[in-house]
DNA sequence: ATATTAATCAAGCGATTGATTGAATACTAG
DNA sequence: CTAGTATTCAATCAATCGCTTGATTAATAT
């Protein structure tokens, strides 16, 4: 009942704080929507259908997530658009990812069985690409929607959805190496596309990282 | 009532996965702990004392924690000491760090007013030290507990708890620069200290970094 | 105006959380 | 063995969480 303000601790009250934005990652909807977010801005309800969630509780998280200041709307029209607060906010994706690989037993399991085994797939190192499309020894292959790719790519890179990946392929260089990338490193599309086109007999490989992580590393983008 | 494991779409159970860190990370009596935690490893009635928290209660965070494998116990007599489970734990609360600093406005305001003004006391980037301290520039100042510094401290640091400061003044130089640290960047008692040594007249400035941060960057430590 | 669509608000539900308390295990010292 | 200590387990309770439902507020279109 007693609603008095303890002045407590001032690291007690720091933590307490930072706890929130603890919060705000402790439901896997949200950390779905934080990384359809990193991919760049998205109305509510986009953000509902693509994840299948009620508008109604789509909204609720997204305004969790703005009180832990890891996102902000912008109204435009009668859509609000939201997006990440900044570059920081990939990096706490990232960063919370990696323990999940290395310390849980679970997620390994899961990256292991779905997004098909990595010693096959070996990825490219971000910081070698660049090099080597510069030479033009790599074609860089983009497998997100036009949408996606249209707000940001990596320089030089095709856009082929990996739907129209099939009928496209003669887009592809027959010998050169190509090197698929997509959403970041849990989006599948990327490890699908590689399987595919290596099982067609090309040369590819998968990027290490997805647009997001590429943004925040401080590489150039090409819109 | 359904037990039923229904298998959801991988993307889905990873993220509800990734999010149990999440939930570690939501009590900030928990982040509490895993800040005393990246100093090195505490049984159980340490950390309980250290924060004031009940052993049970203690033993209980513990133990969610260490189901989000950020924890590992290790059990020597009748005690069980805890640690982090790699650097990629403290990685993580970096990146939280981060994010709070930037992005929320009551983390950014706790930070000014008890850690006193960080434009007055700028810090030195942990880079540039390392190449100072061999040339014999500066002196390096751990004002940890002996206990603390006795587990792993920077090459070459004088150590001087912040309590004994006042009658050891004299093993400081008075010319020189003093950089002193102590736990990270929530630990008060590096600018208590450079802020004491100013007033005495020296030179001092403050680490950006603590020790985890020291170790997690792959620079060298003393024992 | 009226209807439509996007987003938020408000109330209610079962499930989970953080903390307390007291008992139950371990291990050590005498 | 007994006494003491460190840790965990088990039960409890108020508070919070995630989600659903239905109403409400805006902006757009007819």
């Amino acid at each position: 009942m007693s609603m008095q303000k303890t002045v407590q601790n001032p690291k007690r009250e720091l933590f307490q704080q930072l706890a929130r934005i603890g919060t705000a990652l402790s439901s896997g909807t949200r950390l779905e929507f934080l990384e359809l977010l990193a991919q760049g801005e998205r109305s509510v309800d986009q953000l509902a259908t693509m994840t299948g969630v009620t508008v109604a509780n789509t909204s609720q998280h997204l305004q969790k997530l703005r009180q832990a200041g890891l996102v902000a709307g912008r109204k435009e029209g009668q859509y609000v658009f939201y997006q990440l607060t900044g570059d920081t906010v990939v990096g706490l994706l990232e960063a919370l990812g990696k323990v999940g690989e290395v310390h849980l037993a679970e997620v390994e399991r899961i990256v292991r069985l779905y997004m098909t085994a990595k010693d096959d797939l070996e990825p490219v190192p971000a910081m070698e690409l660049l090099d080597r499309v510069r030479k033009g020894l790599v074609t860089v292959l983009d497998v997100r929607p036009p949408e996606e790719y249209a707000a940001g790519h990596l320089p030089g890179a095709v856009n082929i959805p990996i739907h129209e990946l099939q009928k496209r392929l003669g887009e592809l260089p027959k010998r050169r190496l190509v090197v698929a990338y997509c959403r970041g490193p849990y989006c599948v599309m990327s490890y699908d596309a590689v399987q595919f086109l290596r099982h067609q007999g090309l040369k590819a490989r998968r990027l290490e990282a997805g647009l997001p992580e590429w943004r925040r590393a401080g590489l150039p983008i090409e819109r």
